[in-house]
DNA sequence: ACTTGGTTCAAAATCATGCC
DNA sequence: GGGCATGATTTTGAACCAAG
């Protein structure tokens, strides 16, 4: 094992990206046509060639996540830097392997933040079993599910996706009302549980890309069994449902229902100026990464990897905008941990 | 019995208004 | 105009029901 490193986390923002993931180099390395860089790098001076950490998948099932690290295992504690690629947002991160067990620790803090975070990669069954608070063997635990959207845990598969019934209830209320969003910043936010109602737009927006069809939204219910007049703004059998993206207001997307011989009812509609972002139109700046009907039930075990090293590479920023309260959610016990494969544990645990 | 649609409603969050 | 308190409105999500 060598002594050093560089650290690259790679942000996998869209299932496009998963996708490429499979794609990706024998060797496993996840490589994505656009990356979102974070490079750690060794506060110790002794240590002049870089050491890796790489998230891998499965190639063939796309469901293990591999870390592999370059760390010297005499060294009771290593401490890096993780910056961006422009240097801002500083952070550290430790690295220590705890006597008491196995699992090997990573340990994030901010320059602002006196309250570390930590994600534990959890390597043996028996740590495995402790984190997820079940005794046994480990064929009898049952597998977890957690929301391709936020993370939290999920309540099943709903509109086509596994979600929670947080996510599952915002979806259907979205379509719906056809309420349209707007995001505050640049259409990037943190969708987890702790933030996920912090943009909804955002968060809409990932529930289309992991899977979410608006399309099984069904109509509102009647309260009484009598034939009432469809409502203007709900879907149809025959209708099908486009979210709309006005490019003079680009942080809003309204969802729009259209017939087949009809044009959208949408005010905008007229006006050109609006892409249907459903379709498989990729933008440039890849910010309308939207492709509801791609998404099938074999990606889901993608989108959910892609959920989780999302939160790892949004982790060096989630720390800086984490004002008191957050601080205070984040250090509360609760944890998202998963085993993604039976023979290639992996589980994470961040409290 | 299970899954995945639905609805309901208390709680929380946000917004609007008035007062100092 | 700024800060604060209060009430109104909207949103959220857990709980439960129903259909297949």
């Amino acid at each position: 094992m060598t002594t050093n490193m560089e650290l690259l986390a790679q942000q996998i923002l869209t299932t496009e990206q998963v996708a490429e993931v499979q794609s990706s180099p024998s060797d496993g390395s996840v490589m994505s046509a656009s990356p979102q860089r974070i490079q750690i790098i060794s506060t110790d001076p002794s240590i002049t060639s870089p050491q890796r950490i790489q998230i891998v998948t499965e190639q063939q099932t796309g469901q293990k996540i591999q870390i592999v690290t370059a760390l010297d295992s005499s060294l009771a504690k290593q401490q890096f830097i993780l910056t961006a690629p422009d240097a801002s947002g500083t952070s550290k991160v430790l690295l220590a392997s705890p006597e008491s067990t196995s699992a090997k620790q990573l340990i994030f803090t901010t320059a602002d933040s006196m309250v570390p975070s930590r994600i534990q990669f959890v390597t043996d069954a028996v740590s495995v079993e402790r984190l997820l608070g079940k005794g046994g063997d480990m064929s009898r635990a049952q597998p977890v599910e957690y929301c391709l959207v936020c993370g939290d845990k999920a309540s099943g598969r709903h509109y086509g996706a596994v979600s929670c019934e947080g996510c599952k209830g915002f979806f259907k209320r979205s379509v719906r009302k056809s309420l349209t969003y707007s995001c505050r910043s640049n259409q990037d936010c943190v969708v987890n549980k702790h933030h996920r109602n912090r943009c909804q737009f955002c968060r809409l927006r990932k529930c289309l890309e992991v899977g979410m069809k608006m399309d099984s939204v069904q109509s509102e219910r009647k309260p009484i069994d009598l034939p009432r007049e469809k409502p203007a703004n709900c879907a149809a059998s025959t209708e099908k449902i486009y979210i709309r993206k006005d490019l003079r207001s680009p942080f809003i997307a309204t969802p729009t229902f259209i017939t087949e011989t009809e044009g959208p009812r949408s005010g905008l509609s007229d006006s050109g100026m609006m892409v249907n972002i459903q379709q498989p139109l990729i933008q440039a700046d890849g910010t309308l990464l939207l492709a509801t009907d791609k998404m099938e039930s074999g990606q889901g075990d993608l989108g959910t990897l892609a959920n989780v090293v999302t939160s790892l590479a949004n982790l060096n920023d989630s720390l800086k905008n984490i004002d008191s309260t957050d601080r205070q959610l984040e250090d509360s016990p609760s944890e998202i941990t998963r085993c993604v494969n039976a023979d290639n544990i992996c589980a994470f645990a961040c409290k």
